[in-house]
DNA sequence: GGCGTGCGTTACTGCTCAGTAACAACTACT
DNA sequence: AGTAGTTGTTACTGAGCAGTAACGCACGCC
C-alpha cells in the first residue's frame, strides 16, 4: 500500500505526474497505469480522480497553457512601449519553456494536435497569444495580413523552442528573448512600409 | 475481390492512400485497416509492401519531406540576392502546403514529434531547411545565435501554415510569400546592428 | 475501543488492433 | 488448355489497454 493522502492533494500530485508522464512518452505512449506507477498508486485511484484519460489530459493542457497565459500577460503588462513589451512577451515564453521543458512538450509536442479536442485546446492558447501580439503591428495592412505575422510570430516562438528542448541543452531564456525580438521587433515595423 | 494491380502500383496506391488516411487521423487514430480498406484491399495486402505500420509510416515521412526539400532547393538556385530568396523559398513552402495539406498535417500536424524515429525524420527536414537558411543572416554573429535565427524562421513558416491549413480555408501562398518574407528579411537584415 | 467514512487494492472484462497462416483466384506464358 | 507465379482473401492469435466491480484497510470521531 501507497502513502495515503487527502484527495486534494492527490490530485494535485497526479496532475504534477502525469504531466511528466505524457510529456515524456506522449498520449498515446502512456498508459494509464503508467501514470498511477508514477504517483505509486494504481490505475482505479486515478479514475477516482478523474473521468477518464481524455479528461485528465484536458485538464493538464488546460493548466498548462493557463499558466503560459498568465506568464505572458503579467510579464507584459507593465511595458510601455512595443519594443519592450515584445522583448517581455518573448521573455516569459522562453523563461516558462526554460522552467519547465516538460510543459512545452505536453502542448505543443505531444499528439495533442491530431485531436479536434486536444488541438481546440492548444489553438485556444496559440489564438490568445497571436492576439497580444496584434496590437504591436501598427502598420495599415488587413485583418488577415495581420493574423498571419501574429501566428508567425506564436510559431517562430515555438520553432526555437523545440530545437531546444529536443536538444535537452540548457539555455539563457533572457538571451533568447533579446536575440528573437530583435528580429521580430525590427521585422515588425518594416512591414507596410 | 478487389481490382488488381502490379506490385509496383499497388504500393504507389498504397502510400497515397495512407498519407491521406495518416494525414486526417493521425499515427494512432488509423489502423492499418483503416488504410487498406481505404485503398479498397484487405489488410494483409498492405503487410505484403510494408514490413510493419512503422515501416509505412517512416516511407511516408521521408517520402513528403524530400518533396518539400527539393521543391524549396529547385525554387532558390535561381536566386541571386537573398531577399529575393528568402522570397522564393517561403514561396516555394507554401506552395507546398496549399497543394497538399495532408503532406504539411503529416509532417508537422501529426503525432509524429512524440516518436524518436519519427521525429529524426521531421527534424532531418527542418534542420536542412535551416542550413539553406543560414547563409541569410550575414550579420557577424556566433553560430549559435545563427543555428536559433534559422530555427525561428524555420517555426514561422509551420506556425503561419497550421493556423491555415486547421482554417480549412484556402490561400494564395505567393501572397503569403511575400508577406512573411518581408518580415523575416527586414528581421534578419537588423539582426546584430 | 468500537465504528463509519473515505482512500486504496486485487482482479477482472471487453475491445481494439498489429501481425500472420493458410488458402483462393486471377494472369501470363508455353 | 495446362501450369507457375503473383495478387488477393478469410479467419485467426495474442498483446495491450481503458475502464469497472467488489473488497479491505486506515484514520479520526465519539
Amino acid at each position: 500500500m501507497s502513502i495515503r493522502l487527502p484527495a486534494s492533494a492527490r490530485r494535485e500530485q497526479l496532475l504534477d505526474v502525469a504531466l511528466q508522464v505524457f510529456a515524456r512518452q506522449g498520449y498515446h505512449g502512456a498508459s494509464m497505469n503508467d501514470v498511477a506507477d508514477a504517483a505509486g498508486v494504481t490505475k482505479p485511484v486515478v479514475y477516482q480522480h478523474f473521468d477518464s484519460k481524455r479528461d485528465l489530459y484536458l485538464a493538464l493542457l488546460d493548466e498548462v497553457g493557463e499558466r503560459l497565459l498568465t506568464a505572458i500577460a503579467k510579464a507584459t503588462a507593465g511595458a510601455t512601449d512595443g519594443k519592450h513589451q515584445t522583448e517581455l512577451g518573448f521573455r516569459a515564453y522562453f523563461r516558462w519553456v526554460a522552467d519547465d521543458h516538460d510543459a512545452f512538450l505536453l502542448l505543443f509536442g505531444s499528439g495533442a494536435r491530431r485531436d479536434e479536442e486536444f488541438n481546440d485546446a492548444v489553438r485556444k492558447v496559440t489564438d490568445q497569444i497571436a492576439e497580444a501580439i496584434k496590437p504591436l503591428i501598427t502598420a495599415d495592412i488587413g485583418a488577415e495580413h495581420q493574423r498571419t505575422l501574429a501566428h508567425a510570430l506564436v510559431g517562430l516562438s515555438e520553432g526555437v523552442s523545440r530545437r531546444l528542448v529536443d536538444d535537452g541543452t540548457d539555455f539563457d531564456p533572457d538571451l533568447l528573448a533579446r536575440q528573437v525580438s530583435d528580429l521580430a521587433w525590427a521585422g515588425l515595423r518594416a512591414v507596410g512600409r
